[in-house]
DNA sequence: CCGCATCCTGGGGGATACTG
DNA sequence: CAGTATCCCCCAGGATGCGG
């Protein structure tokens, strides 16, 4: 895809297989993200990760690396160990998804006050 | 915050005013990201707005340009003509963020292949 | 043209209990 | 330890109709 010109822009965000809408789609629920920096330190355990995360369920955490195994960005290995031990690590393809989402990540820590304080303006202003 | 270490990064994620969690959590619904890059080129109407994102009600239309109003990243204004015109636009914290996302898009525009194969390989081998 | 109000449904996601 | 299976609630969000 291009992305060189307007018109391809404007089509871009329509089209039904359009990036955007899909990966935004698989990353931007609920704990994708976080289950994915949780990792960039290097691999982690099933009940690490459900107690690092704030607020998780173990329901949740299963299902998400489920579809973060399943496009790829997380794998899941098992050691037959007793009782069994299960680590999930970032692929090279996550480590990329990872790495491109820093940015958007570190913008949203320099600029939180100026969007709070936005929030705060605009509920000022409607009472 | 710092991110400088592994132990901030672990905080990081589970802190309640984590930025990552505020800021995905308004950017990260099924509309936010799509008016951002549909407004990069410049002020749109509204109903020209709701033509160009495809599938997109207006009551989830005028919701979202709502709370992106209420973040500060849209502004809104209306031309008392008649009939009445509203015009929305990037503010320059709006152009930041759609900047800093741009570096994902890019990304899932590039390796959107690598990851419909990974979903591809990953749902045969489950049957 | 631009939206708000209302109604209604699907599924995201929490709590809990049970297995290998 | 690392899940799977159920139940259930809530609300995102679509459809429709009205008002300035």
């Amino acid at each position: 895809m291009a992305m060189s010109n307007q018109t391809d822009k404007r089509v871009f965000v329509q089209s039904d297989d359009c990036p955007i809408r899909d990966v935004v789609a698989q990353i931007g629920d609920k704990w994708s993200i976080l289950i994915l920096f949780s990792l960039v330190d290097g691999p982690d355990r099933f009940n690490s990760l459900k107690s690092r995360i704030e607020g998780i369920s173990q329901r949740m955490l299963t299902q998400t690396l489920r579809d973060l195994e399943r496009d790829g960005f997380v794998n899941r290995t098992v050691y037959p160990e007793v009782p069994v031990k299960v680590e999930y690590k970032l692929t090279e393809l996550g480590k990329g998804l990872t790495k491109s989402v820093w940015g958007l990540v570190s913008w949203a820590d320099t600029h939180h006050d100026d969007i709070r304080a936005a929030r705060q303006h605009y509920d000022a202003r409607k009472q």
